[in-house]
DNA sequence: TCTTGTCACTATGTTTATCATAGCTACAAT
DNA sequence: ATTGTAGCTATGATAAACATAGTGACAAGA
């Protein structure tokens, strides 16, 4: 980030989420985080940003809190990273981002008539649209709560980053 | 922004929306603007941030059709800028934002018990909390829905800010 | 008329972050 | 001994952010 000023100790809590969300690579380490990549080399290939952006801001998730950095391996020793509840707590921001994307930056039949992930209400199997609401059920819906499917142009392009 | 890879015609919805809102400036100025701040001097001033930031980042918002340029007067020729529908279906987002940030970004007692931002439900009187969904009649929470209260500190913080 | 003030910006130069590319370290497998 | 894998670090060019200053159009008061 450049030379900015400092607004880790305004009162204002959208400003303080801003200090930490306010990051494009930070948002697309996070997506990828709750899409179930753990492993550095998944987030740098996936995401597309270089490994020393990747490294950078996985440092500040985890001095923030928001991720932690877990030994999976002893020899040779190995790194994953996993959400913290600190962290999983931020899914409610990246599924209204998701929300507001799959309303308003699509072309008209770009993702092929349905949405460009579909999200299904665990309990109760209701694909859930675009809402924070169930449809089905009326429960709120928060982490742990969706099983999201990925559209078949959003698929493609993922298999497209991890095997190129 | 610097040089960076493009990610504005990903599949992915996350990425489409960190496009826009994976930047500092940019949820700080809907910030305001969702806090009913219009004019472009009170926007830099209460932000912080430099007229030229600013300056682009309102052009670049204006460009994605999240907020629109009014002028409000003639002689002499001022413009303020205002949400557009697509913009204002972004407070979801900032709503998410706060309320992670009233949960987790602050040490115990340092807004004095409550949070930093009360929320009021118009439509039944209750105190929301940090829910999407309305505690008192269950109703999930958009736009318009909500009245703002700062906090006694964070008013002051803003007082300060366009008083000096 | 001359000065002061307001609002919405634009211009300039330094500091700092990002990107692309390459390389490193530790180990496993062949 | 070579190749491969995972998780990084190093280097140099480019581009963005910051602080500071200045501009243009007008209004209001001395």
């Amino acid at each position: 980030m450049p030379k900015r000023a400092d607004l880790s100790d305004t009162f204002c809590p959208v400003g303080r989420s801003a200090e930490i969300l306010g990051d494009r690579a930070v948002l697309l380490i996070l997506r990828d985080l709750f899409f179930g990549r753990r492993r550095f080399e998944a987030i740098a290939a996936n995401t597309g940003l270089g490994p020393q952006l990747v490294s950078a801001r996985l440092k500040l998730l985890v001095h923030e809190g928001v991720v932690e950095r877990h030994a999976y391996q002893d020899r040779p020793l190995r790194h994953e990273y996993r959400l913290t509840a600190k962290g999983k707590d931020l899914f409610d921001v990246l599924y209204a981002m998701r929300n507001w994307a799959e309303r308003w930056a699509y072309a008209p039949g770009e993702t092929e008539g349905g949405p460009a992930m579909r999200y299904i209400h665990r309990a109760c199997g209701a694909d859930v649209g675009t809402s924070v609401v169930c449809p089905g059920c009326g429960e709120a819906l928060h982490y742990g709560d969706l099983k999201g499917e990925p559209s078949a142009p959003l698929q493609a392009e993922q298999a497209a980053r991890s095997g190129g």
